[in-house]
DNA sequence: TTCTATAATGATAACCAATATCATTATGGA
DNA sequence: TCCATAATGATATTGGTTATCATTATAGAA
């Protein structure tokens, strides 16, 4: 799936919902389909060029998970980082570092995946619960931290 | 394994680092340890009958957390739920829901648990991590918020 | 027991990610 | 082109969390 493609889905599912997708969105959802993981706004705001106002980037953010295009991932140093929805860019998993909080994404052979797929789903049940998704958070410390 | 046999631990744990435990860490640890699952400063807070100011509560969930005695949680609204680490009330899973932000602790047999443990180092050594735990997160709707 | 060094407390102020406000600007449709 | 409405961005505000610091409590020494 390209970074066209997938821009091109967000654009429709905003065109369904009449919101539009103007420069300032395009250029955080290119951010963040061009990362390798969830991304906070302080994060994108340092890396965009030129970066966006840090309001107008908290409101597109904010806009664009309300409108399911993105997911919000909450961690460590309190901050709120974001990626494109699984339909966007795949079903996957979370590597975190404990010491520096950086995030990875990854993705299952379809036999692990649809182990865990299983474990949701009798957990969810269990306990009465509709289930919506399910990741797994492997924790550790990365290279740089080691 | 008992409320007062946790706290042993955890005393002892702190007697080595050379860090009291006085009457406001044990009210935390009490309250943590008979919670369900991960609960914030500003649950425990309304929770605590009389409550601990909310100065001296964030200062003990963060020398406890500090200690290795508590683990924190990034949960929705920002907010950092705390809970007795896996060694002192053994390892499990969340079930969360995507509305409200609850949060509770789920156990696994050991067959379903053995798959998510070889799939965690699976993941960490492929990526060059030093593994040091891992979390299913599951995520839906409770029965209050459906 | 008393003294003393040090840890812990709690009221207060400061911090910072995130949100709300609102006047201005941009956009798509009539 | 005009207009209704959406979007922007500077600014102020909120709210969870952390830092400060004078006071209090505690463990160990004398």
């Amino acid at each position: 799936m390209t970074v066209d493609q997938i821009e091109q889905m967000a654009r429709i599912r905003l065109g369904e919902r009449g919101i539009r997708y103007t420069r300032g969105r395009q250029q955080v959802m290119e951010a963040l389909i061009r990362a390798d993981g969830p991304r906070a706004a302080v994060e994108l705001h340092r890396e965009m060029q030129p970066p966006l106002p840090l309001s107008s980037l908290y409101r597109s953010l904010a806009v664009l998970a309300e409108a399911g295009i993105l997911s919000p991932h909450h961690g460590a140093q309190g901050m709120t980082r974001y990626e494109p929805a699984e339909w966007l860019i795949g079903h996957h998993h979370h590597l975190v570092c404990v010491d520096c909080g950086a995030v990875g994404d990854v993705e299952l052979s379809s036999e692990m995946e649809s182990a865990i797929e299983r474990v949701a789903v009798r957990i969810a049940g269990a306990e009465g619960y509709a289930l919506t998704g399910h990741t797994l958070e492997v924790e550790g410390r990365c290279r740089l931290c080691a």
